[in-house]
DNA sequence: GCGACAG
DNA sequence: ATCTTGTCGC
């Protein structure tokens, strides 16, 4: 006799608990500009060498003075989680805030962490959220005055199955604007990897992208070449409202931070993120620790 | 039914 | 997500 429910029913039960959060969490999404910070930052003014998005700019219908107000954008967080090759629990999750125009780091917070959820498509948030929350929360509480602006999230926002990704969750939960950079594509509401998007994809130039429409016509986000310093990115990456921002911002934003295929701030949370997991690593590996030699 | 599927 | 140094080429 079944003294308990399989884990087909555990799941299935968890996946509907799941969606029911995510539509309630859904209800307070915006996707429009919410800041005072403006498209002409301080960034744009000050590096000649660095121009405001180029051709053809994704951003035709955007008039910068209307992002204005009296700020600059100065700082912008960057979220990622690494993991343990072998292991499926043991992780590291990691802010940066960096500063512009200098893109150096003014703010890192790191945690190994112990991960309790899967990883299933569509469900990204529920694995990695409450983590990053709380790094939210210490930052909120040590270093106020480093909160950033915005912040760029490893996954996609509203570019998902329910139009609520990771991106748009956390914006949600912690009440700052956020953006989804994907490095894959993520086929979702009739986006396909067909032969029309390849052809796209590979007439892209750098600096270039194009928008993602849904089966119901709605702009999903940007697949976007970034222009790096260096070489010719291989691939796009995939652009997308988070929370309190619009597309065409987060696109600028994004622009502004490629000096890489992965922007700035979500690159230094991967590559500082994967350093704490080395060392976590070596000072839980026996074989080199002398105290259990001895001890033996 | 089968495969694909952000990180 | 993770594996991985040097190397072929513009």
């Amino acid at each position: 006799m079944a003294l308990y429910r399989d884990n087909k029913t555990v799941q299935d039960e968890m996946l509907y608990k799941w969606k029911c959060e995510q539509d309630e969490l859904k209800q307070n999404l915006s996707t429009k500009d919410t800041f005072a910070w403006q498209m002409t930052s301080n960034f744009c003014n000050e590096e000649k060498e660095r121009e405001p998005p180029s051709t053809p700019n994704p951003c035709q219908t955007c008039d910068p003075s209307s992002h204005a107000q009296k700020t600059v954008l100065q700082y912008i967080g960057g979220v990622d989680i690494s993991f343990v090759k072998g292991d499926d629990v043991n992780a590291c999750s990691a802010l940066v805030v960096i500063a512009l125009p200098s893109l150096e780091v003014v703010y890192e917070d790191y945690e190994m962490i112990q991960l309790d959820t899967p990883y299933i498509p569509g469900y990204l948030a529920f694995r990695e959220v409450p983590f990053l929350v709380e790094a939210f929360d210490r930052l909120k509480a040590k270093a106020p005055q480093f909160i950033p602006q915005v912040v760029l999230v490893d996954g996609n926002g509203i570019l998902h199955p329910k139009g609520f990704g990771l991106a748009s969750h956390l914006g949600v939960l912690i009440d700052i604007p956020t953006i989804g950079v994907a490095k894959n594509f993520y086929a979702t509401d009739g986006l396909l990897k067909d032969e029309a998007y390849q052809e796209k994809v590979k007439q892209l130039e750098t600096g270039q992208g194009f928008p993602l429409f849904s089966t119901e016509n709605d702009v999903l986000g940007q697949a976007y070449l970034p222009k790096t310093d260096f070489s010719k990115p291989s691939k796009p990456i995939y652009i997308s409202i988070g929370h309190n921002i619009s597309l065409e911002t987060a696109i600028w934003v994004v622009q502004l931070l490629c000096q890489y295929r992965v922007p700035e701030p979500t690159r230094q949370a991967d590559i500082r993120s994967r350093e704490v997991i080395r060392k976590w690593i070596k000072s839980h590996n026996p074989s080199q620790d002398i105290s259990m030699i001895t001890e033996n």
